[in-house]
DNA sequence: CATGAATGAGACTTCATTCAT
DNA sequence: CATGAATGAAGTCTCATTCAT
């Protein structure tokens, strides 16, 4: 249950140069992990490409972990949002299907680099794991809400466990991104996200509103 | 295109006593990559546990990556056997499903300390990357054909893509596998099987057989 | 012999305001080596319980050397003044050998944090062994005087070797309080000083007043 | 209380050449400790000297401070022999203190340079710090049990704590051998240990044997 | 005079792999 | 074929001191 610090390692810079110089470091950093991966990334790489002394570094982050949770937070913030995007209650729920999804894949697809190496750092650091599984939880949650509601309105096969159903649908959508945009299989846009959809839907036994 | 030779690096040995050897190291290997993982595992550790001094690994393998690949190469027979399994052709697609589906998930409980390792090798090396998504492919295939098939019966949406749903099938479920058997996300088995296999066919909107 | 600069890299404050800026250093530095030692007190400790900045302090000093120069002075010149106690040529030498172990004891005692520190650095640096030999100094040569004179009063054996002696009892006396006071074995203060005192004067054979 | 486990640290070799090796590099990092001190030691000067790569230190060693309790061990042993050099009990007293302290102040002569780094190391150390309070209590026990018994045969004033005056005369001894030996204050070996003997035996004011 | 960011040299350590016995 | 010693490249991190603002 305890959640790791995300803060820790990073240090707090007292100064507006300092911010910039924090910032070109995470701007450095985030290019040398994608093109070498996390084990490959060398702090001194990274200092290079930031046109500092190696030293400097040490004196913004603890260490690459802690660099590496500063990259990855900002793409956290940017799923997180993503698989919070606002629906509208008013809309039809193939419609907000369709919405979520799209978000997810728009904010994947634009942090394909980084996510890819999360998902290698996760294999290896329980840290990164628990990160991961933080943003997966807030997509699967809020899919475990939505079918509950359904289920409530009849909606929906109602013997369904709601749970295993949000956990199976965030696998699906999830690892469908990682094997397209990571491991490269060659799909178009707009199919996967109607694909995913549907099956989405259909595979809950989605009903039509009942009318009065 | 060109696949690797996984037999590259596996010495033969030309004894029967050198046979049992090889055998020892593989059993240690196992044990030791699922406890430590193939980054921190030591070839000193192995050979410790299997009894023997550090270079007559050398006279039985080639490398960490072979001893790797000759024991990942068990597992990937089991899962294949697994995506194989035969269902008779007379069977309803439902009950193939289910067949299917859980015949992958005994497969992968039986081997998940070893495919959570797999799964991080697979984003460190991209020879392993590739074998990993060698068994992914023959899950993915048959569900391609076999929704094809279906779509040819007309019991499938025909305006479906066959590769992206099955894509997308083979996601949810191996991925499902994952969060649940790898990172212990807490699950009832038969819940598993029937939540998968029902959003697979529901998913495509599978319909009963047209009876003439 | 050229006497080091024990003033080298201390610099002299302009201001009132620079001047007591300095002492809240010292202070602080104190603290820092009595806590950490030399060699792990770090610069920005000491500026920080000094609440200033690490840059600040080479207005101040010029060296973490320097500083601890400057810390250890005061030490020094509480124990010289313990070491040059006046005794009143009129007394008795036991009551004086005793007089000089107190207040050699009481000055160690007030100062053991810093001398723990001192004899650290006192092996490490030539600069500072000068110094801890300088105070022994005192200590040995005031002693050396005293037998020569009792020697010349018939009153201790003639064939004692003023200066070998006058060492002896230094180091005991020097090395029970480090021993003591440093690395904490058990001992009670008047105990010690008895103790110490009788085996210096019987040490030496002490005699009685030859009474005209 | 818990001794610490000297040997941790120090590995074990498997073969006779193995066991030259570990000899070799305990040879040259005796001199290179001696020339150096501890701090300033390198692992790679150490590994020079032995004439192989730096890589085989790890093999035979932790760390350096594994190598140091390594060298010191030996040293350790040497003073111990010396601190309990048989006195033959039928001896007389003051030969009995003369032939432990000249004990004592060879093995300090042949050792001199490592117990210069001792010390320096025991100040910074708490492990090293441990070790030669070990070697300083045989000395002190043994000194106290000899008063004693003297206090017992009405040959010594009984109201001397015997643990005091031990560990006075322990200091007495040791650190003059430091600031001797190590420090390099100039003195005369055989009038030393005539030095320290008269002052050790009238100190505790010693008398001759009450003849019956 | 104060601040705090910038510097940079370099020792320690790991461990897969090779090789002499 | 077994043993275990030998190899060596290379990356992280520290912190006293300097310097620009």
């Amino acid at each position: 249950m305890a959640e790791p610090d995300w803060n820790e390692g990073i240090l707090v810079p007292r100064s507006e140069r300092g911010f910039r110089t924090q910032e070109r470091l995470l701007e450095a950093a985030s290019e040398i992990f994608v093109r070498d991966g996390f084990l490959d990334a060398k702090i001194t790489d990274i200092t290079a490409l930031a046109k500092m002394s190696s030293g400097s570094f040490y004196t913004y982050f603890d260490s690459k972990e802690a660099i590496f949770t500063a990259v990855i937070k900002k793409v956290n913030e940017g799923l997180y949002v993503a698989a919070s995007v606002p629906t509208g209650s008013s809309r039809d729920p193939l419609e907000r299907f369709e919405l979520v999804t799209r978000a997810y894949v728009r904010a994947y697809q634009e942090n394909a680099g980084l996510l890819a190496i999360l998902e290698q750092v996760a294999t290896i650091s329980p840290r990164f794991r628990e990160m991961r599984r933080n943003i997966r939880q807030i997509f699967r949650n809020r899919s475990e809400k939505g079918i509950r509601r359904l289920q409530g309105e009849g909606r929906v096969d109602p013997t369904l466990s709601p749970r295993c159903v949000a956990e199976a649908i965030t696998s699906m959508v999830s690892n469908f991104c990682y094997v397209w945009l990571v491991l490269g299989e060659d799909y178009e846009e707009e199919e996967v996200i109607q694909t995913l959809t549907t099956l989405w839907a259909s595979g809950i036994g989605l009903k039509p509103a009942v009318e009065s």
